[in-house]
DNA sequence: CACTTGACCTGTCCGC
DNA sequence: TGCGGACAGGTCAAGT
């Protein structure tokens, strides 16, 4: 769900509206999995800290704090983080938001501004998390470590993904561009849909799969999530950017959740598998196994 | 070591 | 209407 365009539509927004606000404080809600070192530890750093950028590094992201600290948040499957200015008590709800009033059960952690706005981490199924660490450390955890490169990166070629995918040569082609050492940010929906774009099969062995077609993958993946940014990423159940409100790229999906209807290629009805433990969305015609 | 599967969670949907 | 079970999919630990 939140993937690479999703996260990043999520940091456009967080960048409008929280850079420069100042922290009153910070609450962890019955659940310390979701804020692991919440909220006794951590007050400190966030009391009267100014948030001073919002940074994305594959599907997590990096909230800055002038006390050289950064809140590190992975939203996993159902995070949201949600921004509520002041101004939306007593006004109602904007009529395209996807979210009610906040907090909600699914609200984990409360950041409280100076000015009396919110910033929401609401987490339906808990696999999220949020970390508070000195900036400095940031680029030593392990994930920053082990993460593939941004796709959307100029300096990132054909030269440089398809070596990356052949370490996993004797796997599926849409399990090796889930493996995020391979490339960072590709989930299930946009492995779907660049698949579809290759004309690859998903099944597919790498190792049966031409330079070629891998060239023409990542111009794949390249295409599909900018395309996906600028449609706001994609809302299938619960995501929404920062406002709340929800994105339109799966209006224009051409097989993701799209079982049953025509493809949009060659009219063939597309069909709905597993592949790499993961419900895959295939043109039987255009994605020869 | 390379790869696959299961666990983590909860809300939703489907069939009985 | 209620209930059990399957399903959703990002990541990591455990298993093959």
């Amino acid at each position: 769900m939140p993937e690479l365009p999703e996260v990043e539509t999520v940091r456009r927004g967080l960048e409008q509206l929280i850079v420069g606000r100042i922290v009153k404080k910070a609450e962890a809600i019955d659940s310390p999995k979701s804020f692991p070192n919440a909220p006794r530890d951590v007050e400190q750093f966030f009391e009267h800290a100014v948030v001073t950028a919002v940074h994305r590094r594959a599907k997590v992201l990096l909230i800055e704090l002038s006390s050289e600290y950064t809140v590190v948040v992975h939203l996993k499957m159902t995070g949201q983080l949600v921004f509520v200015g002041r101004e939306r008590f007593g006004a109602g709800h904007p009529s395209d938001s996807l979210i009610g009033e906040l907090p909600d059960r699914s609200t984990r952690v409360v950041v409280e501004f100076m000015d009396g706005s919110h910033l929401y981490f609401n987490d339906q199924r808990k696999f999220g998390w949020m970390k508070l660490l000195p900036s400095l450390e940031v680029p030593n955890i392990d994930f920053m470590q082990k993460v593939g490169p941004e796709p959307l990166e100029d300096s990132f070629t054909a030269k440089e993904f398809i070596p990356r995918v052949r370490r996993r040569n004797n796997t599926t082609i849409k399990a090796a561009i889930l493996d995020q050492t391979v490339v960072a940010g590709v989930g299930n929906i946009y492995a779907d849909e660049s698949l579809w774009g290759a004309k690859i099969h998903p099944a597919r062995r790498v190792r049966n799969v031409s330079d070629d077609e891998l060239s023409v993958l990542l111009d794949e993946i390249k295409y599909i999530m900018k395309l996906s940014i600028e449609k706001g990423g994609s809302t299938d159940r619960n995501y929404v950017n920062a406002e709340g409100k929800r994105g339109s790229y799966i209006d224009f999906a051409r097989v993701f959740r799209r079982e049953g209807q025509g493809c949009p290629r060659c009219g063939a009805i597309i069909e709905k598998t597993k592949v790499a433990g993961r419900g895959t969305h295939i043109c039987p015609v255009c994605q020869v196994q």
